[in-house]
DNA sequence: TATTGTTATACTCTATAACTATA
DNA sequence: TATAGTTATAGAGTATAACAATA
């Protein structure tokens, strides 16, 4: 388990492929690809899988917290809303007290689009797991979350 | 360690925080926003870097395998080489019996920039290690490497 | 004065088709 | 006919400044 496989190709890729950014570049691609690849018969990209599963998770919730949550900046966030709302999924209600806020919640239509979607999201991530070898999955997500907040004292 | 640190603010992420992806790209930005910081003095991008560290480790290179190695498509990889030939850190040499290709080798500035790059690296290495907890490294790398041949058969 | 959502815009990455010169 | 490098271009994703409405 010491020497890594192949990555370059043919070709060595020297330090490279002992370097976490590296290699987390590559596997973040990867598992992309692959939920991209699960997500589009529901015609979802990842944005707004996640904005849907947050909303869910946060009825009522303001489009700058979504934005914030799923580190989104605000002004990219608006194309992503007018689409999801356009089809229906997604309502941006009003605030009582507040003018400026939309309180964000799944139409029946998007709970049950995010139910289906949760399913092949689950299907991708046994795959994902399948892939991930024999280490343990808590301890790895564990270890992708601490580095997730190795910026946040620059 | 069951249950995550806060990953969305205030706010709850649903399942999304115990999804593979989403964590692989939180961290994924964090590691590269800290590598981007440690290599700046140096002017070099992370494309830049890791296209001398191969070259170093393949001299004598082609383009065509250099970007295979990356994964950065030909036509991306011109002007990147452009640059680094501009800077005389790169030499595109000629190939004995095949002038369609160049033969990259590192100029002796080249060596000596990323020699000094290296050593920011490894300083950027030894803070995502501390970043990483208590996680065995090896296995953490081989799950990544193993994660990026998720989508191969696709 | 500050905040929410918005518009406009720009910059980086990435992807594809087509050209040239060589093989 | 195929390959290496190149050009041009288009599409995502992401970033900032500035505005209108509201607090």
């Amino acid at each position: 388990m010491a020497t890594r496989r192949s990555l370059g190709g043919d070709i060595g890729l020297g330090d490279l492929e002992n370097q976490v950014g590296f290699l987390l570049r590559l596997a973040q691609v990867s598992v992309f690809k692959h939920l991209i690849a699960a997500l589009e018969p529901f015609d979802l990209r990842l944005t707004d899988y996640s904005a849907l599963l947050v909303i869910e998770a946060n009825p009522e919730l303001k489009q700058q917290s979504l934005g914030e949550a799923l580190r989104i900046q605000r002004p990219n966030l608006v194309s992503i809303m007018d689409a999801l709302e356009r089809r229906g999924l997604v309502k941006r209600g009003s605030v009582p007290g507040d003018r400026r806020s939309y309180a964000l919640t799944l139409t029946p239509e998007g709970s049950a689009l995010l139910a289906r979607a949760n399913e092949a999201q689950a299907r991708h991530e046994a795959d994902v797991d399948a892939a991930l070898g024999p280490i343990d999955k808590a301890a790895f997500l564990d270890a992708l979350a601490r580095l997730s907040q190795l910026s946040d004292g620059d």
